[in-house]
DNA sequence: AAATGTGTTGACATTCAACTCAACTTTATG
DNA sequence: CATAAAGTTGAGTTGAATGTCAACACATTT
C-alpha cells in the first residue's frame, strides 16, 4: 500500500496551487531551502506548528498532512497536557490498542456529547 | 488551588518510602544530583519513561506524576502517533475543549468497548 | 546569450531536553 | 567534634529537532 510521502504530498499540494518554494517559504517564515529539501524528504518533516502554517498559506486543511507525521499541533497537546483525565482516558486506550473502528465510535459518541 | 509542583511531590513520595537521592537514582539509572535537581525544580521534569521508571523504582503508579508533567511515555505516544483515527479523535476533542466529567464518561464508553 | 526565476545540495547553526561530573554544603551519627 | 552519608549547585555534555546560508544547477523568458 505504498503510501506516498509527506514531501511529495507537499509537493503536489504546492505545485497544484501553483506556488513556488519561495513564496511559501515567505508565507510560512522559513528558508526556501527548507521547503526544498522537505520535499524531497532530505529533512524529517517539519514542526507540527510550521505544518499548520503551510496549509494555511496553501489554503487547505492540515489534517491530512498531519496524520502522515504522527505530529499533533501545540494547541492539542497542550490541552492534552494540561488535562490528567485526557491522559487517563489515552492511558487506558493505548493498553486497550484499539481498532480504527474502535476509534471512529468513540469519535461518533464524542460528538453525541453535545 | 496552588498545586504542588512535580519535584516537591517527588520528594515528598521519595522520602515517604525511605529511599534516598542516590538509591534512586541508581535504581533508575540516572545521577544522582540530577534527582536533586529534579526535586528542587531546578529542571524541567524528566522524560516521560524516565518517570516511569522512577515510580516502578518506589513503587507508586505513574499516572499521578505523569499527569503533572503532561508528558506521555513512548508507547502511548507512538500508538497515537502511528494512529490516524486516534490523532482525528484528539482532533475533534480538542476543538470541542471537553470538561473532566466528559471524559470520564469517554473514558467508561472506551471499557464498554470490549 | 543574458538575465531571471525556480529548485537542489552540503555544510553549518541554534535551541532545547535531558542529562553527567566535580565540587561544595548540610545533615545525621557515633 | 569528626566522619560519613545525604543533598545541592554550577558548568559542561550529548543528541535530536528544526532549521539557515551560500553556492550551485536548471529552466524559462527576453
Amino acid at each position: 500500500m505504498k503510501t506516498k510521502t509527506f514531501g511529495q504530498t507537499l509537493k503536489e499540494i504546492r505545485r497544484s496551487k501553483g506556488v513556488t518554494q519561495r513564496q511559501l517559504a515567505a508565507a510560512v517564515g522559513v528558508d526556501f531551502s527548507y521547503i526544498s529539501k522537505v520535499e524531497n524528504d532530505r529533512m524529517p518533516s517539519p514542526a507540527a506548528d510550521t505544518i499548520v502554517k503551510i496549509c494555511e498559506a496553501l489554503g487547505v486543511p492540515p489534517d491530512d498532512l498531519l496524520a502522515m507525521t504522527g505530529k499533533m499541533p501545540t494547541p492539542i497537546k497542550e490541552a492534552i497536557s494540561e488535562n490528567p483525565a485526557a491522559q487517563q482516558f489515552l492511558r487506558e486506550a493505548q493498553t486497550m490498542t484499539l481498532t480504527d473502528d474502535e476509534w471512529g465510535t468513540l469519535t461518533q459518541q464524542l460528538k453525541k456529547l453535545r
